[in-house]
DNA sequence: CGCCTCATTGAAGCATGTCAAGGTGAGTGG
DNA sequence: CCACTCACCTTGACATGCTTCAATGAGGCG
């Protein structure tokens, strides 16, 4: 485990003899890795749990911007901003690997690999990102909320029971939606049977059902 | 014109001569630089008009995950994945240049430079996208158009009537609005003088007022 | 214990979508 | 040149999805 590349096919020994400082981190929920503003040292990669990151609105309304799971990156934007865009906050029991920025920036020049790396895991973030748009701008609450656990139960094959760390708020926050409403549907597919839900785990009974919702738009009842 | 820099500060000339096939493309609106789904050959440079990238829902419904201005990059998915992520739809008269992608791609293992421009601009269309996750999410009809508006006047600097080549469908789709809606709302900053338009322009006649439209949120009434 | 935050539910209000109708303007074929 | 069409814009009336406010209960934690 310790050995696994952890990132652009290198594992840490191999960064370590490559002069980059690297740091292994373990840190429970609640734990915060960074905030929007701070001045951008590290970089981490995520080995294991779930990481959101946040955004406030000068309101005080929070909004989640990204889902973390094993393997994803996060604070990588300290290559070209001085600050951190987003808070960082883990959300599960997670370990991470820190790496010093100055140093992953002296390296991405010299290893096209590694440029070539990070380039990549920008796109899938962006791909991500531009499916989160697509969901907040042309569905509605029930389809969202969906699709999300259908995302979320692939980040975890052949587990019958998730782990389930995000709060009705969290979800809310990601979903664009109110606390409340949240609620309600979540005990609404519970009282279908197409979830189940018990201290921080969620199994997905009817995923059929849910796929079905997931694809029901505002404007058109298929019949 | 010709020769200021289009792509990593390379200009027109300076990437021919590295064997790169650059050609120089003029557009209209409507036009279709490429479909979803299409294989992706080239990448493209914008150097003057605008462009929207388009997705769309099974069910027909379209959304408009990014608008394209002067300078931005388009196609560059197509480093990566075989195929186009979502359609490009010229919105205006444009001049674009045209790149191939295997080429771009020796390139870019050839020039740490390029592949750095590259990154770069990839973060740039992340924190856009980042951005309008935040207005889908948390703010209401009116807040969303005139944060829109505003943004789309700072990428036409010292212009008093800009150019606006966005139907109300434009607008909606990629605002997360139905077509109605969006048209009460652009009716409404009319009546009250905020704005004014006419055939394809737009000038913004009181900024401040849009601005502390942009702020509100559904949530909180600032007294 | 007492104080949080979270989850759930109800009732009411408002924001937004849907449906429908009529008006304009641009392009097209006669 | 006209008439036709079609996409777009606007407006109204209505339906509904979602939020807000309020109250309650349950679990964690000092």
């Amino acid at each position: 485990m310790r050995d696994r590349s952890i990132f652009a096919g290198l594992n840490t020994e191999e960064l370590r003899s490559l002069g980059m400082e690297v740091q292994d981190i373990a840190c429970h929920q609640g734990d915060v890795l960074y905030r929007k503003g701070d001045s951008a040292r590290h970089a981490y990669t995520l080995r294991t749990g779930a990481v959101k990151l946040v955004k406030s609105l000068e309101n005080g309304r929070e909004v989640i911007i990204r889902l973390l799971h094993r393997g994803d990156l996060l604070g990588f934007e300290g290559m070209q901003d001085a600050q951190h865009r987003h808070a960082a906050i883990v959300l599960a029991p997670s370990q991470l690997c820190r790496l010093d920025l100055a140093e992953l920036q002296r390296l991405s020049e010299r290893l096209p690999k590694v440029q070539e790396a990070i380039r990549q895991r920008w796109q899938q973030a962006l791909q991500s990102s531009e499916d989160h748009i697509m969901e907040l701008g042309a569905k509605r609450a029930e389809a969202r909320l969906a699709t999300f656990l259908l995302q979320w139960a692939e980040h975890y094959p052949r587990l019958r029971s998730l782990p389930f760390p995000l709060s009705r708020p969290d979800l809310a926050a990601f979903l664009g939606l109110s606390t409340e409403h949240v609620s309600r549907i979540m005990a609404d597919f519970k009282r279908h049977a197409f979830i189940q839900e018990q201290r921080g785990h969620l199994e997905i009974l009817a995923p059929q059902s849910l796929a079905e919702l997931a694809g029901k738009w505002p404007d058109h009842k298929p019949d």
